[in-house]
DNA sequence: TTTGCCCTAGACAACGTTGTCTGATCACAG
DNA sequence: CTGTGATCAGACAACGTTGTCTAGGGCAAA
């Protein structure tokens, strides 16, 4: 009776734990750990009891007690950038499908583009001892990590390479990238390529950038610095850049003798959507290549082509390199670069 | 010499525990507890001893000893249907900014809409004991909770509502969204509007249906049962459907003396996106409202007008109700609805 | 100088598991 | 009927914390 009210009542709902299953079963404490873990040696008739009463009573294993002694976490942690951006979310879905093979649970945060959230959030996830960390790097520095990488947490950088720590990361291959996009431009004919990229502190921007000029110079076209606009993407400078590039004046500081662009090359998401924005009031309508697929590019007309990266390849590879690096965690830092695809819509006019 | 050897050698590299801190810092364990705690009774020399030690030694809390002492584990759970699914990662985010402030971490994991794996990873998060869930069901029927809301965990459903199980839901205003999609395209004139939606087994989908022909209703319009067309998405099933509604012939089992169908609601992201892919191809261009907001819907020519869900409110207010639930676990059962938004864009023809 | 008190620091147990070791039970062969 | 080995079950310690309780030491008041 007054168990039956106390136990409706509000008094604190505790769990059972193995403890109570072994009471309410009438065995040893082990014996019920041994049933949960489907470990042997334990008999079909006391097998069957313990099942019973894990079932009546509601029992789970708490993880948390689990990894405390045992040491294995069954945990991935992943910090991005913005969980909710498609390129990152791709990755995440991937890394999640390939955890759940392995019976891995993820804890994912994003870092907002701010590096003391990257540390805040980087170093939550490690206080819960996951089995590896999967990191988007936007800080300068990745020190902070050291004592978790002296103490064997294998470390994937994603997207940038970290930085002061021994680290592997995967990478897209953003020279291969950009340069099928000048290719491509090329060989409709283009000759007065503009490019708009993020700002150069960025590492794939660099990268971007300097593939760019290097496709050019392959193609036997001189770069001309004036058809680069390197910026953080706000609606206002790259409205000013099109006006630039392609209005009818010269381009400034442009070489002597020539045009507008006649296409164009956005180096991330965000500026390919908002030369999308502006395209219609442009003065002329350049061929355009995007880096990174949009989500429903193919419903735009016309079609956008696109420099798309293989997310779901990045996540697998990273899986793949936590995995041989959980092996043998002596293995010296690899860096892995998953191929980017030219997807051609539309013409390049 | 030996231990030089060992410790640079394949031995297993151990964290520094308190207990490690402790005798660097020659102190009680007790006492570097108070220190990482912040809690009071440590003198001034005593702590900067302690915390060079911590930082010395690069010591860490384990926040799963924590958490099994405790009782706090700072972890919050969500189980969606598809991390990548711009609606779920939007909610996603707005739960991990949340969480963020609250000092909490998010772990996040995906159904892919099989019942048996939202089972699986629910209780597999379970398992960590979070400080709560938040799921968005796909099951018919979430009774497998029984024991961890029976524990205090509290439960909030998106998007549809849990069943068999006392769990706080958030969903969306669907009824709302579809009538101001029906009113929009009514003012505009129409009066044949057809209706392709998800399969009738589908939560959401009832509800949106249902909502048509009330709104249908509530404007004189005869419901013509044949202009509605429930299924799955696919390609195949969709184009049937628009080649029945907007072909030259009579629409199959119409009622007497009526046309094509001038205007369409898709009711979900997948529809929305087939039919804009099948537009170019069809006989009559109709008019057009997508329930669900696409990414870069502003891109597309002309404007696509669409009922956006508030998925970051969605977010937020899962939020509150569990902090509400977590302050008094006696609480009925609440059920949120999220207002939707009518987004006009280019014209309803 | 002594008494009493507060402030600081440490000892100890406990959270819920699992790994190791020992003990009990039983079938069967000698 | 006893000895042997295999099989199953249990006792105990430990993982890294934190909460509770107690001991030491210095300072103020008497």
């Amino acid at each position: 009776m007054t168990a039956a009210v106390s136990s409706s009542g509000a008094l604190p709902p505790r769990r059972p734990t193995m403890k109570d299953v072994a009471a309410h079963a009438g065995v040893a404490l082990k014996t019920v750990s041994r049933v949960v873990n489907g470990e042997p040696g334990v008999g079909p008739s006391t097998l069957a009891r313990v099942e019973e009463s894990i079932v009546a009573l509601g029992y789970r294993r708490n993880e948390s007690a689990r990894q405390l002694r045992s040491g294995r976490a069954g945990t991935l942690a992943m910090v991005v950038r913005d969980i909710a951006d498609p390129f990152f979310a791709a990755i995440g879905r991937a890394v999640e499908m390939a955890a759940h093979r392995d019976g891995q649970v993820v804890m994912i945060g994003s870092t907002h583009e701010d590096p003391a959230r990257e540390r805040e959030v980087a170093l939550a996830f490690c206080a819960r001892r996951p089995d590896a960390l999967i990191l988007a790097p936007i800080a300068d520095s990745q020190e902070y990590l050291h004592p978790e990488v002296a103490a064997g947490l294998p470390v994937v950088a994603i997207d940038r390479p970290a930085h002061d720590l021994l680290a592997d990361s995967v990478l897209s291959d953003n020279a291969g990238g950009v340069r099928s996009a000048v290719d491509h431009l090329v060989r409709h004919g283009h000759r007065r390529i503009g490019y708009l990229g993020d700002d150069e502190m960025v590492f794939t921007a660099r990268e971007r950038v300097m593939a760019y000029r290097a496709a050019l110079r392959d193609n036997e076209i001189v770069t001309d610095e004036a058809l680069i606009r390197l910026a953080a993407p706000t609606a206002g400078g790259i409205q000013r850049s099109l006006d630039e590039l392609l209005g009818p004046g010269p381009v400034p500081g442009a070489l002597a003798g020539s045009g507008p662009v006649t296409a164009l090359i956005t180096a991330n998401n965000r500026i390919t959507a908002e030369v999308l924005r502006q395209l219609p009031s442009l003065p002329s309508r350049p061929a355009l290549v995007g880096f990174d697929d949009l989500e429903l590019a193919d419903l735009i007309t016309p079609g956008l082509t696109v420099v798309a990266q293989d997310a779901e390849g990045i996540g697998r590879a990273a899986m793949e390199l936590l995995e041989s690096r959980l092996a043998d965690p002596a293995l010296p830092a690899r860096e892995v670069r998953i191929p980017t695809r030219l997807i051609i819509r539309g013409s390049a006019e």
